[in-house]
DNA sequence: CGAGGCATGTAATACGTTACATGATTTC
DNA sequence: GAAATCATGTAACGTATTACATGCCTCG
């Protein structure tokens, strides 16, 4: 139910846990990542930090300045780390998108390296069926069209660097 | 103006120009592409094939089968193909997502190969731009936490992976 | 004999974006 | 002096997912 609404909030639940910070600047910093993730507008951004707030997640100061409209400044509670730390411990949903590993991936560097490295091994079989997936296609179209298997290629190209990347993080986490 | 539904609806629309097929068979192919693109629910994707049928960029065919549901089967109509090519021709939105990249890429391939080589040169700045971003982030947090690099990393190796498939890509088209 | 694929579709619900509202300050 | 940034928020709207409804066939 809801697997995106429930892990952009508790992703911003992540963040928050970092550094105490306001809506502007959770939307700032979200800016600067939005590459794979994506930056949700403010329509939906500021409900989700009144949700975590009426939750008890969350405690909010509001920090007045003159002649400026006050910033709100957003802090994570001991109930909200519980929370956070249950949800990174989850294992990934079997077909999660990008996005969503992508998302736990900047959570889980805050917590434990078991949870870590499961996260990135649960991650590396997904990219192989894809892998395996795409090539399967490529083997169907490959002869008839070159223009077609641009995509393809393309989609190839990426998952095998994303595999490279995976596997030589894996080794360097595991050797510690 | 709802350019996620826009161009879903023009994604499906461009399967429909390769080949003519049902419902089902538009769902087995997304599938089969799911990676990058996702796939759409078929509470969304047989609204879609209903309203191009309306809109006179599709007919469909039903063709029964003893004993079995009959298979409707759409194909696109010269007015169908005019609207795509225009839309393919469109040069993509700023800051489009990768999901909307990929999805004018397995069209873009079957149409103009100016259109491609535009459509790959604008990437090719976006990505660009992402690689800036994410060094300055990078440079901003380095030095404090190495867990705290991974995504960032992560990021890094997937655009640079992107950037050296669309120079590559780029180069050969460009040669012929 | 149960699970999953084939094949279509609708309705309730949840989600997210866009547009609106307000207003000072900084940058070109 | 116009545009962008800072800073918060709500309401209308559009879009998508989930769940429901139906039913046969095939593979293990």
């Amino acid at each position: 139910m809801a697997a995106n609404h429930v892990s952009f909030r508790y992703f911003v639940l992540g963040l928050l846990a970092r550094q105490s910070m306001s809506g502007y600047d959770v939307k700032r910093l979200l800016k600067s990542l939005s590459w794979l993730i994506g930056s949700p507008s403010f329509g939906s951004l500021y409900p989700t930090l009144h949700d975590l707030l009426k939750d008890g997640l969350t405690t909010m100061e509001v920090v007045p300045r003159e002649s400026k409209p006050p910033r709100k400044i957003y802090s994570i509670t001991q109930a909200g780390r519980q929370v956070l730390q249950d949800w990174v411990d989850q294992p990934a949903t079997p077909n999660a998108p990008l996005k969503a590993f992508v998302m736990r991936l900047i959570l889980a560097s805050n917590f434990s390296n078991a949870g870590l490295i499961a996260h990135l091994e649960q991650r590396r079989l997904q990219v192989a069926d894809h892998q395996a997936a795409l090539e399967r296609v490529a083997s169907e179209i490959d002869e008839t069209d070159l223009r077609q298997y641009l995509a393809i290629d393309y989609a190839l190209a990426i998952a095998n660097a994303e595999m490279a990347w995976l596997d030589s993080t894996l080794d360097q986490l595991l050797v510690q």
